[in-house]
DNA sequence: CCTCAAGGCCAC
DNA sequence: GTGGCCTTGAGG
């Protein structure tokens, strides 16, 4: 139980002294049976006792050559009763039989530091050094503060524990130290042991087994003073074992479906990268930390203190909230000699990278990784993705001789020059210069006028101030201070930097920094409206240290030379040290210049480097993909809570997390881990329990943290597999995507409340006909009698020829029909013009029938009954004589009317609105790929389910989508049959030719309904109801070849110049196309199409004159339509057969409802199936 | 009179 | 500021 931890310390050890290890090894192959206890420690008590065979121990003792002595008689001395394993069976042997005092003589390593216990000191086995520490530490109230990530290695030698006073006392504070656990009185140290272990446990956690001796004490007024001190970085630095990042190649194997995407993303990874390294202070703007030398100040200082004071006005992002400690010895080792990591990110740019040195035989190794731009779920990490293109690893030689003499050949990754950006210059941090491109001629490189300044930000404080700020800046006279100082006017040979639009600062990354002369905050990379690049970090002279002014400072830190290691002699280790001739060692750690380009109008950009005769300026690419991601961060933004640390809300698709949670401070770090081993370990805060597991490639594991809170930390895993962050911490954090549900409501009722206002009162009424949801069908078949003897007195009084078409009639409605009238949010969700009245079917054919010809038998006609001179007559109305103006106004309004009743309208929202949509659901949809690794519609159904098993999460709310799905497509198939059954002539064919009809034709329907919401560039239909697709999701819904099919036809049909007249004609032609398989009488149905057609020639040609080429493209777009409905399938979770049986039940209740309505219902169905015998069931 | 731990001292 | 070493004083 507590040896998990014990274990990880000593593996620690043994990671970071092999040699030690090695000698303890040879020394002591068996562990004393003393030791049973905790066998896992033994390798840390050698660390005192075999003092000789330990090269670093003697190095690190050397300055106190008193202690040896000391050490080696403490340690051999048998009347101490000091065992140690080293020293040979004997002592062993004695220890066994005194029993009682070989548990309590053999201290522990001190807790803290690894050292030499000397005893228990408030309450913990500490060193001597560690007791005074604290001791000190609470005398005087100390306040430090962690120039890191708070996660500083403490043990080792003086110089380790030294290092970080914050991160030593937070580890005392973690291991228990508390002033007032005063002496415990006098027991053996077996006992005291033991009786500390029970008390903790009892403090903490009850069920925690878990909670050993090394439990943190609960410390509650402890821990809250020196949290005081949690200000600290965020800087993302870990590291982890060699290359365990980068096995991209195994995991695109892994995610083949997801690989275009993720070349896609390259991509545009190499787009950003020029402007990244341009606007970047420099190179790739990492955010360093060298653990080993210290003190590298990359502090990203919270100016408020404690951030946790911010959570009653800042909700935290996503990842952030639920902060849980993981002990020390249970963190990942990060100390490894050889492996280092960071990362950073470009917020500008909306892609972070993660670059690891690894020290391999051939020298430093670079590699590095970036991130995918931030999404609603990762604000600011998006999934890792290579870089360039390289396989995710850029090599970098390092180590390697400044080339002076041909700077072009210099290899290392020099940090004070930057790459040239896009007007190519380069940055030179020394001068803080920018340096023109060096003449091609051998000038001498010249240095543009505009100096650097010193840079500043702040992750968390301006967040919440984010707007002022943004107002602030564009106050007058703080533009007028920027010109002045930070605004070099270019002249006529000067790059342009003026873009016209102000640009924002992302307010983490951008602090203000005080001006000298006011004290106002000044912007650097905002300046009068334009935009001045970026502005890189100071120098600190080497006498210098950081200030608590200088904390919201980028830092440029010098460090001693001497201070250096080898990991700082790896040029590519922001914070690395160089040597220049003057002497001048610099240390530079960057941070993105956060400039946002928001609402540039590239256009307008386009003008001015034409009028400034800068032609082609290559900048302008990076613009508009700065304007684009800025947008995508800005969406980002808009739907967080909270502002996360640097350090949060690294999801990764190609390595999982780690979610190493620091509840005191707030601050949740991430670490990645080999993609091989997917582990997360979650930690119990104060419960010390870590559950890390393996988990499968194909099965997340859900680690659930039931600390006290009762939190649910989930953590996914394997590249293949999604992970679901469902955590529910106190605050209500909503980390999830808008659900497409969501986004349908929402759209739905943006639409209604756009549309439902008191104005439009009676277009929200003047519904052609009652959207009741009986399977009556129509209003006009049961009419009120009122509305009877309007529809009577309008036919006397010439029916059709006031009316006209539908879009032609006056806007007075029947008062009658529109109280009858519900809303109808399907229809209001359109702004397609809906008939101001509806065509009283019967009435029209009554009239029609009186008009016309008779005597059609052989020819497709329609039944009516209507009520007439007090009497119910009945008449046939024959259908594909003439075209009389009465008879095709009248159809076509019957119809239109039933078009839109059943709301198979086409979308032709505004397109902006349209456009909008489609882009907000791409960015949901993108988000959600990002955070699950890959297009989660390609996860089978088996591995989705055996997911939703283990983690009774629906991960990409497929289930939900299912049903959505399953709704929509049951009431767009309910919707369809209605309106064909609205159709006249179509309830007088054969039952079951109406139902192939209407099977046949429902893909080539919805896409008429859907085309006009195709976005093919986005790869996003959004549909005039209910849920969006994305290309991929479609897909999944239908088939690839069905979405592949739509997104490539839909562009043409967009250009048909239809309106809802012609698409209602057009969907009827469709409709009654008798190819259809298996029709039983297809000569009816070819002669209704026929007729039908004929209105459609009638209306495109005289009607709707404006095109006159409509109606060959629109058989043209008729056939192509055949071949989208060709390459269609049952939607998913649907059968042909119980599609059919669907459609089946709907012409059956239309019959049905027939019947048994009043007398005015048509009885066409039961005509039908009297004629026709046609039993229920009989298509299955 | 012992152990133990807290605190003090002071060279570094 | 650190930490080895000391003193102190409460237990046992
Ligand atoms: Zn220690
Ligand atoms: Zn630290």
């Amino acid at each position: 139980m507590a040896d998990l931890s014990g274990e990880r310390v000593s593996s620690t050890a043994a990671v970071s002294s092999p040699t030690r290890k090695a000698a303890v090894d040879s020394s002591c192959p068996l562990p004393p049976p003393d030791y049973s206890l905790n066998p896992t420690k033994s390798p840390d008590l050698t660390d005192y006792s075999v003092k000789p065979t330990k090269p670093p121990d003697l190095r690190d003792y050397s300055v106190n050559p008193t202690k040896s002595p000391d050490l080696a008689n403490r340690s051999i001395n048998p009347t101490k009763s000091e065992t140690c394993p080293p020293n040979g069976q004997k002592k062993s042997a004695e220890g066994r039989k005194k029993k009682s005092t070989v548990y309590s003589s053999p201290l522990p390593p001190c807790k803290i530091c690894g050292g030499k216990a000397s005893g228990l000191h408030y309450g913990v086995n500490t060193c001597e050094a560690c007791k005074g520490f604290f001791r000190r530490a609470i005398k005087y109230q100390r306040k430090y503060q962690c120039f890191r990530k708070q996660r500083c290695d403490v043990v080792g030698e003086r110089s380790v524990r030294t290092s970080c006073p914050f991160c030593r006392l937070q580890k005392c504070l973690d291991m228990g130290m508390a002033h007032s656990a005063i002496k415990t009185g006098r027991y053996t140290h077996a006992k005291r042991t033991e009786n500390i272990m029970e008390v903790k446990r009892l403090e903490i956690n009850p069920n925690n087994l878990n909670g050993g001796e090394h439990a943190q004490d609960t410390g509650s007024s402890f821990s809250s003073n020196s949290n005081s001190n949690s200000c600290g970085s965020c800087i993302m630095t870990f590291n982890s074992s060699k290359n365990s990042l980068y096995d991209e190649d195994r995991f695109f194997s892994d995610c083949s479906t997801n690989k275009h995407v993720i070349e896609s993303v390259m991509h545009k990874f190499a787009e950003c990268r020029e402007q990244e390294e341009v606007f970047a202070s420099q190179g790739d703007g990492d955010f360093c930390d060298n653990h080993v030398s210290g003190h590298i100040n990359s502090s990203i200082l919270h100016p408020g203190g404690d951030v946790r004071n911010l959570s009653g006005r800042i909700k935290r992002g996503p990842y952030t909230d639920d902060a849980k400690i993981i002990p020390y010895e249970k963190k990942i080792p990060y100390a490894e000699e050889n492996s280092h990591i960071g990362g950073g990110f470009n917020a500008k740019a909306g892609v972070g990278s993660y670059w690891s040195n690894t020290l391999t035989d051939s020298g430093w190794t670079f590699h590095q990784v970036e991130t995918t731009k931030p999404s609603m779920e990762n604000p600011f990490f998006g999934s890792l993705k290579p870089s360039d293109g390289t396989a995710g690893t850029k090599e970098v030689a390092v180590n390697q001789p400044r080339n002076s003499n041909n700077p072009s050949n210099d290899i290392r990754h020099d940090r004070y020059i930057s790459q040239q950006n896009d007007h190519g210059l380069s940055a030179d941090f020394r001068t803080h210069q920018w340096k023109l491109p060096q003449q091609s001629d051998g000038n001498q490189q010249q240095s543009h006028p505009m100096s650097f300044q010193p840079r500043s930000y702040t992750p968390y404080e301006s967040f919440s101030q984010f707007h002022m700020h943004s107002q602030f800046q564009h106050h007058p006279s703080q533009q007028k201070q920027q010109q002045q100082q930070y605004h070099h006017q270019p002249n006529d040979h000067t790059p342009c930097y003026n873009y016209p639009k102000p640009l924002h600062l992302i307010p983490q990354f951008a602090v203000p920094e005080p001006n000298n002369s006011s004290g106002m905050p000044i912007y650097p990379e905002v300046n009068n409206g334009k935009f001045l690049s970026y502005q890189p970090g100071k120098f600190l002279s080497s006498s210098e240290s950081l200030t608590s002014t200088d904390q919201t400072l980028l830092p440029i830190k010098i460090e001693p030379l001497d201070s250096r290691d080898k990991f700082e002699n790896s040029p590519d280790i922001p914070g690395s040290i160089y040597q220049e001739e003057d002497n001048v060692e610099g240390v530079c750690i960057s941070i993105f210049s956060p400039t946002l380009f928001q609402d540039v109008n590239v256009s307008e950009i386009d003008a001015l480097e034409e009028a400034a005769g800068f032609e082609n300026i290559p900048c302008k690419s990076c613009i508009q993909n700065a304007v684009k991601d800025s947008n995508d961060i800005l969406f980002a933004l808009d739907n967080i809570t909270a502002a996360p640390s640097f350090s949060s809300s690294s999801v990764s698709s190609l390595v999982p997390v780690i979610y190493i949670d620091k509840s005191q401070t707030d601050v949740v770090e991430d670490t990645l881990v080999s993609p091989l081993v997917p582990a997360i370990y979650i930690d119990k805060s104060q419960t010390d329990v870590v559950e890390d597991t393996l988990v499968s490639p194909l099965v997340p594991a859900i680690y659930i943290d039931k600390s006290q809170t009762d939190v649910v930390e989930d953590t996914l895993v394997s590249p293949l597999v999604p992970v679901i962050y469902t955590d529910k911490s106190q605050t209500d954090v909503v980390e999830e995507v808008e659900s497409c549900d969501l986004f349908s409501t929402s759209f739905i009722s943006n639409s209604t409340s756009l549309r439902v206002s008191p104005t439009s009162a009676v277009g929200t009424s003047n519904l052609p006909i009652s959207p009741s949801r009986s399977l009556s069908p129509s209003v006009a078949s049961s009419p009120s009698p009122s509305l009877l003897a309007s529809v009577t007195q309008k036919h006397k009084s010439g029916f059709f020829e006031e009316k006209k078409l539908p879009h032609a009639i006056p806007s007075s409605v029947s008062p009658q029909i529109s109280s009858n009238s519900k809303i109808n949010p399907l229809l209001i969700s359109h702004e397609i013009q809906v008939p101001q009245i509806y065509y009283d079917r019967n009435a029209f054919l009554l009239t029609a029938s009186e008009s016309d010809v008779e005597d059609q038998d052989s020819k497709a006609s329609t039944s009516v009954t209507c009520l007439k001179n007090g009497q119910i007559k009945s008449k046939e109305v024959p259908f594909g004589s003439s075209l009389d103006d009465n008879l095709f106004q009248g159809i076509v309004g019957i119809i239109e009317a039933a078009y839109h009743k059943y709301t198979l309208t086409m979308f032709d929202k505004n397109p902006d609105l349209l456009y909008k949509w489609q882009l907000t659901y791409l960015k949901q949809h993108k988000a959600r790929c990002e955070t699950f690794g890959l297009q989660t519609e390609f996860i089978t159904d088996d591995d989705y389910e055996e997911i939703f098993k283990r983690t009774g999460l629906d991960i990409d709310n497929r289930r939900e989508q299912i049903s959505i799905i399953h709704r929509g497509t049951t009431k767009f198939f309910q919707d369809l049959s209605r309106f064909a059954l609205e159709v006249p002539g179509f309830d007088k064919l054969h039952p079951g030719d109406m139902v192939e009809l209407i099977y046949g034709s429902y893909v080539e329907l919805w896409f008429l309904r859907s085309f006009s919401g195709v976005n093919s560039d986005l790869s996003v239909l959004i549909m005039p109801m209910g849920k969006p697709y994305t290309k991929s999701e479609l897909a999944w819904v239908m088939s690839k070849e069905f979405a592949d099919i739509v997104f490539e036809q839909a562009p043409s049909f967009k250009l048909l110049t239809l309106n809802s007249t012609i698409m209602a004609l057009w969907k009827t032609v469709v409709l009654l196309a008798s190819d259809r398989g298996s029709l039983k009488e297809p000569s009816r149905v070819c002669q209704l199409q026929q007729f039908y057609l004929d209105l459609l020639k009638h209306y495109t040609r005289h009607v709707w004159p404006g095109d006159p080429g409509l109606l060959t493209r629109l058989v043209d777009a008729t056939i192509r339509l055949r071949d989208v409905g060709y390459h269609s399938k049952a939607p998913r979770s649907f059968t042909t057969t119980a599609l059919k049986r669907d459609i089946l039940e709907v012409v059956k209740a239309r019959g049905l409802d027939s019947v048994s309505g009043d007398t005015l219902s048509e009885p066409s169905y039961v005509q039908l199936e009297n004629s026709h015998n046609i039993k229920d069931g009989s298509l299955e």
